[in-house]
DNA sequence: ATTTTTGCAAACCTTTTGCATGGAA
DNA sequence: TTCCATGCAAAAGGTTTGCAAAAAT
């Protein structure tokens, strides 16, 4: 059965679903926090998938461009990504487990407006960036509380 | 004479005044806007600072735990840096000459606790960047209006 | 059959590091 | 004189690319 959104989503854009392409899709559906290209590839590899670095770079790209992944810069300084919905959104990112949540407050938007006005500057792309604990791990960290 | 902000600001934290780290630190001083650590080379090259790579990127590294450099990641994901004054705040930066403008806001600080409060996140950090035209790219992009 | 996609390997680009020399304090 | 800093060159990552073979439509 080909219950793989993501690979719904490349057979929708009109790229041709291969064996690798399926194999990384499926691959990437079960991340659901921050992963790197070099992440996926391990992770490839360790279950023998046979995908090429190559492959996987180009592929990582075509999700980039369809929107299905987006990448965040990590506060080192890494490109990493994270499956997400095709619309503007932000993420938090929990610095402990990886996992990210999608937010789209709109008194982030309105913050926008704001600072577009009290600079003269035209914003056309925003990026927001947040980094924390998710309730869990902080919930864990804190056993006495 | 040694007016440079950022050759002071190494004097002070205990670095030692070396030709490279002020020639370099003028060069830092100069630039308005963002620069690549490969911009700052191709600059230094060019005016025969006698520089090397390792010393531009390990100054650069220096600069930015002061916190008179910062880090922002462009749109294309290349690592670029902007002079900054050392606290918090972000950048709204001009696509099309580099400037980059430092922002304080109020109304985003808002905004980041109030995703906080509901995503359950405890928030450690964050960061904002905003791409767009500044008032004078705007202007000269639109002579009609 | 035709066109896209793959894998390989090499190339590329950016950044880091070890180490002996040179320079600041 | 004592460390700190530099330059060099090599290494280490991370990502891209050319090209012939393989696979999807």
């Amino acid at each position: 059965m080909d219950t793989s959104p993501t690979a719904r989503a490349l057979d929708q854009a009109g790229y041709r679903l291969t064996r690798p392409r399926l194999a990384l899709a499926e691959l990437v559906d079960a991340q659901d926090g921050h992963f790197t290209a070099a992440d996926l590839f391990r992770i490839a590899r360790a279950r023998r998938l046979g995908v090429s670095r190559a492959t996987l770079f180009r592929l990582v790209e075509v999700l980039t461009e369809l929107r299905l992944l987006e990448r965040v810069d990590l506060p080192g300084g890494e490109h990493a990504y994270v499956r997400c919905a095709p619309r503007h959104h932000h993420h938090v990112i929990c610095t402990q487990c990886g996992r990210a949540t999608e937010i789209d407050d709109q008194s982030l938007a309105d913050a926008v407006a704001e600072i577009s006005r009290l600079t003269g500057y035209r914003i056309d792309t925003h990026r927001l960036e947040m980094f924390g604990r998710c309730w869990r791990c902080d919930a864990s960290a804190e056993p006495a509380s």
